[in-house]
DNA sequence: CATGAATGAGGTTTCATTCAT
DNA sequence: AATGAATGAAACCTCATTCAT
């Protein structure tokens, strides 16, 4: 997962080139300042994606913040896509993995669904590019093939969430009157949406956003006696 | 506003066409049927812009659509541009009007607000075009002076939005514990990044969302008592 | 056959787009002006092919030679390789023409023969650049799945003189002891391979080279009786 | 002629280079070993230029088929050009000294003839590569001057045999109504073509296709008597 | 002897837009 | 109202080559 990689892990369909490809090893010494070349790259493309939309942002624009040309880009990179693909795969493995520590922790509903809001929060800040561009250029994004695997990780992201909600349902804790499906569609677009807006300096931080978040969630807006 | 106009009635800054480009109306016969073309252009426009999103939409995209060459286009539109224009100008429109009609109309801070909400969720079919491109382009839209204007609006609606959640707070309808002008943004984010799920053919129309919706915010998703 | 198109005729794998591609209907006036316009281009392009080959030959190379921009080209062409591929089709769908009326004409084996080596020379001069192209460039462009038609038609080919070629051994006019294929190929190659040195003004023309080739071909170089 | 080069050991016309680029050979350690993995580098690049080609195949196709990185071909090559240059020069130099050899040999035209033919042959297996970039590639690299001495020698091989042509007339052993030139381009080009479609493994090795060629060649296809 | 980073020039292609007809 | 040709700028990407380490 840390080696020098222009492939970012996942098979490439180039088709034409074809022959013999045979030797593309590396193993050597260098990994980890090559990584951070190459992290620090990434970042650059991150913010510049978040900022001005992945379409919007060209690889001259990366290339520019380096301090280097565009086409030495591809030294390090297979394409544009390959960047975006890295960011994005990033922040879903992180996500997928907190996921599932939450359930294993275990708790009501209640207390699982909290966490899980808590942990897409929690990305805000140090994902923020991949949720921004996700906001934004993932209609974009979706036509090519390789980033199906997206889809398919919220897929599972979904049948999660899902699943907590039912089991709410079941014991009582929620209503029985909300459509689970629905609910976690809101629930979800209403927590990424955030990203547009909100501000780490600002009145409230993610934390608060969460706190906020689950209260109104949970209990609505109205004063309950 | 029903005549054939080119420039699409706002004052644009665009520094580029300089002095002489303002008279470039025109005042010719047909106006009617060259509305009614133009406004067929437009709906073609609308729903690739809504499919592939505007940045990836290609003016050669839109004249296939309509069966004659990009070009002539050009003869409806002064750019690809006031295309989208047309199409936000003319969401923006109605819904302040129905705003507005919504506030005259009266009553209680919940009574109002859930009136918002049903009016939001009611212009997710006739709008879905406008929606999806506000939701995926506005952060590459809004870098052009021309759509000043949309940010404008918005600020409008917000202050119209956190008013009432402010009066429902001050007579004892909504809970002191929230942020009027957060709760603003999730209720308004909920229901717009709706758009990009939403299927009226699917199981909940735009009305059955909008009570699902207004059911969880006044209540929560919890069982009380 | 004659219409103005982009495509070529055959059909493109254009995965990427999908979606719509609804509208590229075309049929209207101009279609003998506009290939005029787009067989003056392909004619540029084919010299240009025959002399620098088709891979050192940039489009801009192909653009400048008309008097326009590199993207201008692309009005009327989808792309470099569909340029070439027309300049390859005309001249195979000839070639295959040509053939069939041999064939139907009738007569012995080394008659049939003696005229299908004269229309091979025939192609030299009216089709030097594709010829040339398939001698220098073959090798690159078969790796595209787009021309596999051409290794489809050069078996159709290989077929017609093999039959001929067997017919003559088993009518005793050929000898028993030469291979079909491989002498079917070396006819082949022979003739093909003259385009890189035959220069029309020269001592020979088309017409006596084949005299010479076809003399040379039946009894050898060796002087008999 | 074996020490380690990187100039090829013939003068270029490189006016990039200018003045300094004289003094870069080494005469350093291990010239065997150096030169015996120089060798090896050359093989690997012969096969990928017959292949794919030689404008088609990059450096980097050559280094990743080595296993080491593209920069790192520069140790031991000046440039891509000096790589096929030496394959060029090593399949010349090897032919023009059998010729000599078969020339010095003596024997009447017919047998000479017949040697020339076989030499050739004789070279389609270990020389595949050179001949094949002949084939394909000579178009594009004829237009650099470090390439002249190849239509040097090519016209010394001509001189050669369009001689043993003229003198199998003069002695009554081949027909008069030949042309010599003509007669032998046709047969150099015969020969060399098939190393497009010629596969050792197959029905006829490269003796068994001399054999065949010079039957035709001396006594055409037909049957006599 | 090799790496890893970068250069610089140039390649094909895209696309909003213009304009004479 | 539309065509068809072209522009011009810019996009992504390729590749031979250089060079400090």
């Amino acid at each position: 997962m840390t080696t020098t990689r222009k492939d970012n892990g996942r098979p490439r369909a180039d088709a034409r080139t074809g022959s013999s490809g045979g030797a593309r090893r590396r193993a050597k010494g260098s990994t980890a300042l090559a990584s951070e070349r190459r992290e620090h790259l990434v970042k650059l493309a991150a913010e510049l994606f978040a900022e001005k939309g992945y379409q919007a942002t060209t690889v001259r624009n990366i290339a520019d913040e380096a301090g280097i040309l565009s086409g030495s880009l591809y030294h390090h990179f297979d394409s544009k896509e390959s960047i975006v693909d890295e960011i994005l795969t990033s922040f879903f493995d992180e996500l997928a993995t907190a996921n599932q520590a939450a359930l294993a922790k275990g708790g009501d509903p209640r207390e699982v669904l909290s966490e899980l809001v808590r942990i897409c929060f929690g990305t805000l800040i140090p994902h923020r590019a991949a949720i921004m561009v996700l906001q934004n250029d993932w209609n974009y994004l979706k036509q090519f093939d390789r980033f199906d695997y997206l889809a398919k990780a919220e897929g599972e992201t979904e049948r999660l969430w899902v699943g907590q909600i039912e089991r709410g349902q079941e014991t009582g804790l929620f209503r029985e009157d909300i459509d689970p499906k629905l609910t976690y569609r809101m629930i979800r677009d209403t927590i990424w949406v955030t990203v547009r807006w909100f501000q780490p300096e600002g009145r409230l931080d993610a934390e608060g956003l969460a706190d906020h978040y689950i209260k109104v969630l949970f209990d609505g807006i109205s004063r309950h006696r």
